[in-house]
DNA sequence: ACCTGAACACCGTTCAAGT
DNA sequence: ACCTGAACACCGTTCAAGT
């Protein structure tokens, strides 16, 4: 039994709540996939019509922030260590790490380059680390952003990577591309055609980071 | 008047091509730009029935893959220069501007992360050279996967920034957020607050591929 | 105040039938 | 062989009406 409406608040009391929606939102993601999140299947999961959903957020887009920004909150916040070269390391590894556990979060994130409100102590402890590291302020942003592109490609790229999985031996498909370059014109690609799958399918992220960091702080 | 069937091959002749689909998703880009493209608003440009694309290509996906291969093929393959290192950087610059300059190859290019058979040549370019720096194929393999991961999301960041650029004072806003940041909690990121649109702006593509480039090479 | 059905303006794709 | 209309199974969103 729904509780009467408080004294300044009157009309119908609300049976659908934000809480909820944002709840169905994980759980149809989580069981039937993110290109399944429609706002139809929403309500359905939800049990309610469609159009209600429109009562609790502005539109799809607004969702989507919504539930990027609850699953930033939820992101942890490791020990830093001392060193602020690999505090600058250990902020872009949690963010990749934590993005990368929900791979879905790729659609929103080439709609906003902002990762939610609960992610900006990441940028602003690789802005802190940067400039302990003699950075001036411009020259920490830049690196923020560098090391943003590089980390936001390996996610959407990952990402992609593992769902067209099922047809990658359908003509047309990479491995099929990699393996029919001719050996004369692209020597380099095709002595590495057979290992190409295994060689890309390995976690070099820390690698290519550590790489771009150091690179950056040597050139100062 | 079409002509006849050719001896060998019968039946009514064609009165749509493929090239001719081709060019009219491009001008339909062009002029309405990427989301405009459907199948159906694809056949009304062509003057033709929805259903008759689909005797030219597989589906939609099909579609983008050949525009985007067609694309690839129109790239410009720069003299490169002798030093292996600077072979890398020109190789990697010349795909990132020729993609950036046709924004909506991102939504391509986080479905496959083949940028085309065309572009082969880029991959092969780094590859070979990375080997002239001193790396083995397996590191010269790591090296053209960063700098793609980096090259990639600039293109995906920068392309989504330059199409919401309209409702960027909205509440929510990415800047929106950024000026609201508290300054003791967050002092770096509050005190460029007020830069941080004009700063974000500047085109640091050159500045990151070296850094990562340079920081690899030396890690050897 | 909150919820709903009906409707609008779209999608990609299939398939049997026409020329 | 090529093209088509009709149809299927969907979308996001608005809006007047109901409770």
């Amino acid at each position: 039994m729904p509780p009467a409406p408080a004294p300044g608040r009157m009309g119908r009391p609300p049976r659908t709540s934000r809480v909820e929606i944002m709840a169905a939102a994980r759980h149809l993601i989580d069981r039937d996939g993110w290109e399944k999140l429609t706002m139809r299947r929403l309500a359905a999961e939800v049990g309610t019509a469609p159009t209600t959903l429109y009562h609790h957020v502005r539109d799809k887009d607004d969702l989507l922030t919504q539930l990027l920004d609850d699953y930033a909150d939820r992101m942890p916040r490791p020990a830093m260590p001392l060193d602020p070269r690999e505090r600058v390391i250990t902020a872009a590894t949690v963010i990749r790490d934590t993005l990368a556990a929900w791979p879905w979060v790729v659609e929103v994130l080439t709609r906003d380059d902002q990762v939610g409100r609960a992610a900006l102590w990441m940028v602003e402890t690789v802005l802190a680390g940067a400039v302990e590291c003699g950075c001036s302020p411009e020259q920490a942003v830049d690196l923020y952003r560098s090391i943003w592109y590089y980390t936001a490609g390996e996610i959407l790229i990952r990402a992609t990577r593992g769902r067209d999985r099922p047809d990658s031996s359908r003509p047309g498909s990479r491995d099929d591309r990699i393996r029919a370059v001719d050996a004369a014109e692209l020597p380099h690609l095709a002595a590495l055609a057979d290992r190409w799958a295994s060689l890309t399918s390995r976690d070099t992220y820390a690698l290519g980071l550590r790489s771009l960091v150091d690179g950056f702080l040597q050139a100062l």
